[in-house]
DNA sequence: CGGCAGATACGCT
DNA sequence: GCGTATCTGCCGT
């Protein structure tokens, strides 16, 4: 798989992620996803975990493109994010809503009994959907197993580009990117 | 359905 | 110590 489509800046990598498919196994069975909303980070921004540079813990935005960065948060939570952008520089894509496209009834076994738009509609909601937790971090997409693919798509209808979420610092900075009109974005 | 509190552990100061 | 790229349950409309 050429993962070039995600190597350039960062906030056009979060655009180009939206409409692609993640595809899990789990158990033998598949889960099938498709990604509505996306949120950009990047070394020069406030607001990423890596603005203070290099640590052991955002070492892996600082590499290349394709690979997992997997943070814990409140105590409880994983949110995922896809390294994006050239090797060298601390950028990722962070998954924050999807849709469910196949393997429903896993994602709702996951999530509580929950179902519909309130599988996937949160970056935690969908690590806990999926099945993703810190033993995902630094996962090489590129190698197998693959219990966890990409599939590329053409870029969905219309884009709505707005700020982020959840966020104190950089607040103003316009780096969230959701389909239109989709009803399983988290936050329309 | 909107607002608020609480849960809870880790990285960094 | 403190702040956190969040979610859930519980309360009130």
């Amino acid at each position: 798989m050429d993962w070039s489509f995600l190597a350039g800046q960062v906030d056009e990598a979060a655009q180009r992620l939206l409409g692609c498919e993640l595809e899990r196994e789990l158990n033998g069975e598949i889960v099938r996803v498709r990604i509505v909303e996306t949120e950009a980070y990047h070394q020069t921004d406030a607001a990423s975990h890596s603005y203070k540079g290099r640590t052991p813990r955002t070492d892996v935005m600082f590499g290349p493109p394709g690979f997992l960065y997997v943070y814990f948060t409140y105590g409880m939570h994983y949110c995922m994010n896809i390294v994006c952008g050239p090797e060298g520089e601390g950028s990722a894509v962070l998954i924050r809503a999807a849709e469910p496209r196949e393997g429903e009834a896993i994602l709702q076994r996951n999530r509580k009994g929950k179902s519909d738009a309130e599988l996937l509609n949160g970056p935690a909601k969908l690590c806990q959907a999926l099945a993703i937790d810190k033993n995902w971090n630094g996962h090489d997409l590129h190698k197998a197993p693959f219990k966890l693919i990409i599939k590329p798509a053409p870029a969905p209808e219309t884009i709505i580009q707005t700020t982020r979420i959840g966020i104190t610092k950089a607040v103003d900075v316009p780096w969230r990117f959701y389909i239109k009109d989709n009803p399983y974005v988290s936050k329309p």
